[in-house]
DNA sequence: CCTTCATATCGAAACATGTCAATATGAAAT
DNA sequence: ATTTCATATTGACATGTTTCGATATGAAGG
């Protein structure tokens, strides 16, 4: 369940529609603080909080420069996002089938 | 943003690590809820809750058969919420430069 | 019909999240 | 040194989520 629970901070940072377009921001490469605050109608420290909800669950790094933190996509952790959906998705052919889970034959 | 809207519904739901275990345990293929619930140690009502967030997202279909409800992975849903993050990491050669967005050239 | 069983819904409590204004920090410029 | 600017942190409030026990629904079996 250790897994789950690195895989869902993940999702749960995205779970927030703001932080899903910010991550899509940073696809395009490394972004200031003061530019992506441009895009959205919240308060600074509204958007504080959501780069460090990002930050902290390892999707995006952060870098001071001076007065300004730059922000960037980090793709380590959104290959083992996906390597959550490719577990789910992938043949399970090979493993114990769902016979043993069926309610009507315990 | 309204993309966002539809995958951060689906990254919320994933944001719970039971929910992303539940996801998991479908890849096996179609389960009756009597079966999840066993595997947990939460009420009824709690797992009903969590699968109707499930449903509701798209992520997962249910099926009544009699007195028993079967789960099952919807592949179309989890093939929109991987590309989510495919467009996150493929390439933007081709695309607008981050250079109009520097904060130190405005 | 009445009971039993699986699931859903409701209502309430505890906890978490998103948001802002105010304030703190820390770097750069004057 | 003082001010200014970008960002982080704090405290407070409204809203949303998780959870449970209790109750409702609806199918199957006596």
């Amino acid at each position: 369940m250790e897994d789950y629970l690195a895989h869902a901070k993940v999702f749960k940072a995205l779970g927030d529609p703001k932080r899903a377009f910010i991550l899509n921001m940073l696809s395009y490469g490394e972004l200031c603080a003061c530019v992506i605050l441009e895009k959205f109608d919240m308060s600074q420290s509204t958007l504080s909080h959501h780069m460090k909800i990002l930050c902290d669950c390892g999707l995006v790094n952060s870098r001071s420069e001076g007065k300004w933190t730059y922000y960037s996509l980090n793709q380590e952790a959104i290959s083992k996002a996906m390597g959550f959906f490719n577990a789910v998705t992938s043949s399970k052919d090979n493993c114990i089938s769902n016979e043993g889970f069926d309610c009507r034959k315990g």
